[in-house]
RNA sequence: GGAAGCUUAGCUCAGCUGGUAGAGCGUCUGCCUUACAAGCAGAGGGUCAUAGGUUCGAGUCCUAUAGCUUCCACCA
């Protein structure tokens, strides 16, 4: 029996316990039913705690498991922890303070994976307290020695294809962390600057030239000016040879373009590498290469007197002496957008160093084409991934001069130079502690170990077969490819996306996934993005469980429409409560009528119970018409729709033939028996994948027993056949009508809805309306009813009352 | 500058392949009705951003405009 009221402590602890105990939802490999496995995103370990965000889309992520589970597949649905990046490395280093320069790096990979012992408790005890289904019990680090392995496998297998190699090329660099990043780790931000016009000279002419730049400091390494061909003013100075201010250099007068008139004086002065437009130009024209900055961020001895500066001290000394020797003559304050590191925010600088590089620019019409062959919800994300795809212009960088992260499998012949790549059977290495087994073939047995580590999604990029591996153990492997499902946000589709798509192409020129989710943000009030540097977060998600329920938290996160973010009020909770008390009630209803039901359908069932059941095929067809589209906010709507409906109508409408059966018969007492069972398992289930809790409390107590089953989560949906009866629609929309004017014309008489009608005349209502007379008559408490032909119409005279004037 | 999305009741949002505007919350009124007063019933409230077009008929399709959001590009 169900207690009166709902107490949800006591009951999620419970099923939490036994979902665990039991393997409720664990993943058989061997299981013969078709496999939906999901990529579940491992959530970033960066602080001691989750966030709202991470609540939300986990919540989405699954309900979805769920209702795959209780379509009959057999649901692989992982869960990982991402501990491999700069920002659980920060987040270690700043906790413990420690001083890296003097620390070996697997001692530090050590110390974040002992931390990640420390925090993924906190982690996964949060998923379990939301009942999430994924297999907590064995996950994965991106820095775990299996995901090591398969990442420095990724690397050897796509070097011996050719598709990674080491180039000097120009890298995105950004000097506060003194590594090289990749264009996705980039934030545009709009920053204050100064446009500097400067004089250049003309060689063998008196003839100023007149330049605009807003990085004079990079002047030492000019390599030439570019003008419009289109350009009348200057086009007498094609040909000739100008000379750079202080630094006296001659650099070419060259007709590009890419110049444009109307943009500072018309006139460029390209140093490379002083931007990616430089950069272009200097492959285009074969230019020279001149390293004004250094990797430390500090200005190189090609540049003279500013040797050793900062570049914004460089800058302001240049300028200096630009205005000296009276060589600028004008200033002007600007904004414009600069790139910047999207970790710590400052300014990226464009500089050549020796990188690996995963081949993209060649493969950019196989990864368009595998953005277009991928299914995404929404369809709209996929363009974003396209117009990605298309703005390409730098092949991927993975080398990072940090300390903590992969290694490359990687040495370098100290003699020679050779590049020596280690067994695939002895990964994971740290090139730094080993040396190869055999001598170079130059004959010298001395290495020099590469140092950097790899891009952090040189190795998230691979979670398909991370994910895999863990119940496979068959390492870098297809088998499994594609995966049913990659969810993730939007700010992931150019990075994460891209990255795995990339390398499922190159390894094994598969699809990672046939499916990609995109869901939204959660928003406060205002819209923006609830996250714990803004502080709008008004409840830790543990707040949330503890004052509302795992179940209240997750009808919220799910009721969404794909890809939308969603906005978090304190009244939606409450929303959310009131149905789960109301499941509660509604259950205890029809469960103490449970007795005697019978199993099978009846026959000669009630109209009306004939027409709840009707409606109950219509929204099961509804429910999985959306959550085909991974509409799961829609979805369930549409099983709240006819839960409402259930308990304002059909219930009120069921009560008097189940109450009185020596009034209206016991025919008629199971016929409701068995339309209010059904439709409570059948509303049930589709309820479970949100509120997974609460009706398992339900079914467990109940339903559950009847044929020993372990849970309402492996249960399945009701099979029910898809005829749908649409007069039978029609005829119980003119019930609702009928019984609402009664409702109505008592309300607005003020006197109570159990008031009998004397007389009830119903004018221009379908025949059918006759069948149903009896629980018309109960429902509204009517003595008397007369049917009419004419104008729909519905008079309603109540029975006098001394008690009522 | 390029691309995508959004603009529907006071608020948050549904409205699929075109056919007389929907839900929840909030507001107002009434009701202790054998599941539920943290309940129930009822009422009010919208020229579906604007302007054109296609159509017998458009919130729904097309074109343009405006506002908001996001992504990309723009560092001389």
């Amino acid at each position: 029996m169900l207690e009166k009221k709902y107490n949800y402590k006591t009951v999620e602890e419970k099923w939490h316990n036994y979902w665990n105990e039991n393997n409720i939802y664990k993943f058989n490999p061997q299981d013969k039913r078709p496999k939906y496995t999901i990529d579940t995103p491992p959530p970033t370990i960066s602080g001691p705690n989750l966030h709202t965000g991470h609540m939300f889309s986990y919540t989405q992520i699954d309900v979805i498991a769920r209702h795959k589970r209780m379509s009959g597949y057999n649901v692989y649905f992982p869960m990982g922890f991402d501990n491999n990046g700069l920002p659980s490395y920060r987040f270690v280093q700043k906790k413990y303070n420690l001083h890296t320069d003097s620390m070996e790096r697997s001692e530090l990979v050590k110390m974040c994976l002992n931390e990640m012992k420390n925090i993924q408790p906190i982690y996964a005890n949060l998923f379990n307290s939301l009942g999430f289904s994924c297999a907590l019990d064995n996950c994965y680090s991106t820095i775990d020695e299996k995901s090591q392995k398969i990442s420095q496998q990724s690397f050897i297998e796509l070097y011996n294809k050719g598709e990674i190699s080491r180039k000097n090329s120009a890298t995105l660099w950004c000097p506060e962390c003194r590594t090289a990043i990749a264009l996705s780790e980039i934030d545009t931000v709009e920053k204050p600057s100064v446009m500097n016009y400067i004089y250049f000279g003309i060689k063998d002419s008196d003839e100023k030239l007149e330049i605009a730049t807003t990085r004079p400091e990079l002047l030492s390494a000019c390599v030439c000016v570019f003008i419009n061909p289109e350009d009348k003013k200057h086009s007498h100075l094609f040909g000739k040879t100008a000379i750079s201010p202080i630094y006296n250099i001659e650099v070419p007068i060259i007709a590009n373009p890419d110049a444009l008139m109307d943009k500072g004086t018309g006139v460029v002065m390209c140093c490379t590498f002083g931007d990616e437009a430089d950069m272009q130009w200097q492959k285009t024209y074969n230019l020279p290469i001149k390293e004004a900055i250094s990797a430390n961020g500090r200005m190189t001895e090609l540049s003279g007197f500013l040797s050793g500066m900062k570049v914004k001290d460089a800058r302001n000394a240049i300028i200096e002496k630009l205005k000296q020797e009276k060589l600028l003559y004008k200033q002007e304050e600007i904004t414009h957008l600069v790139a910047t590191h999207e970790r710590c925010s400052h300014e990226i600088e464009i500089l050549s160093k020796p990188q690996w590089f995963i081949n993209i620019l060649e493969h950019k019409e196989e990864i368009y084409q595998a953005g277009l062959k991928c299914n995404w919800y929404p369809n709209a994300m996929q363009k974003r991934f396209l117009n990605w795809v298309d703005g390409l212009k730098w092949d991927w960088c993975i080398s990072r001069q940090n300390l903590y992260g992969v290694p490359f499998p990687v040495w370098y012949c100290k003699k020679c130079g050779k590049i020596h790549l280690a067994n695939v059977q002895d990964l994971p290495v740290d090139p730094v502690k080993t040396q190869p087994k055999n001598s170079c073939e130059c004959g010298c047995s001395e290495f020099e170990p590469e140092k950097d580590v790899m891009d952090t999604w040189a190795t998230s990029s691979l979670t398909p077969e991370i994910c895999m591996n863990l119940v496979t153990n068959k390492g870098l492997n297809d088998e499994h490819l594609p995966m049913s499902l990659r969810p993730t946000a939007h700010d992931n589709i150019r990075v994460w996306n891209f990255y795995t798509i990339v390398k499922s192409l190159l390894h094994f020129n598969k699809m990672p996934w046939n499916d990609v989710v995109i869901s939204g943000y959660a928003v406060d009030e205002k819209g923006d993005k609830i996250s714990k540097s803004k502080g709008n977060e008004k409840l830790t998600p543990q707040q949330l469980v503890e004052q509302y329920s795992a179940d209240v938290a997750r009808y919220w996160a799910s009721n969404i429409s794909i890809g939308q973010d969603t906005t978090f009020t304190m009244e939606q909770l409450t929303n959310a409560s009131k149905l789960i008390q109301k499941i509660w009630n509604a259950s205890k209803f029809v469960i103490s009528f449970l007795d005697g039901a019978p199993k099978t359908e009846p026959e000669n069932l009630e109209v009306m119970d004939k027409w709840i059941i009707n409606e109950l095929k219509i929204t099961q067809q509804n429910f999985h018409k959306n959550m085909l589209k991974y509409e799961i906010g829609l979805a369930l709507k549409e099983v709240e729709k006819l839960f409402w409906n259930f308990c304002d109508n059909y219930i009120e409408i069921a009560k008097n033939r189940l109450y009185k059966p020596e009034v209206y018969g016991e025919k008629a007492k199971l016929s409701a028996q068995y339309a209010s069972s059904l439709l409570l398992r059948g509303m049930l289930k589709m309820f479970s994948i949100y509120m997974p809790h609460i009706t398992e409390e339900i079914y467990m107590d109940t339903f559950g027993q009847v044929n020993n089953e372990k849970s309402i989560h492996l249960s399945g949906y009701l099979q029910l056949d898809d005829n749908i009866d649409n007069d039978l629609t029609k005829l119980g929309e003119e019930v609702v009508e009928i019984v609402s004017a009664i409702r109505g014309f008592k309300s607005q008489n003020n006197v109570s809805l159990k008031t009998e009608v004397e007389n009830l005349v119903i004018t221009g209502y379908s025949e059918k309306i006759k069948q149903v007379e009896k629980d018309i008559k109960a429902v509204g408490a009517v003595k008397n009813i007369e049917y009419k032909d004419g104008e729909k119409n519905i008079d309603i005279t109540l029975v006098f009352d001394e008690t009522n004037n």
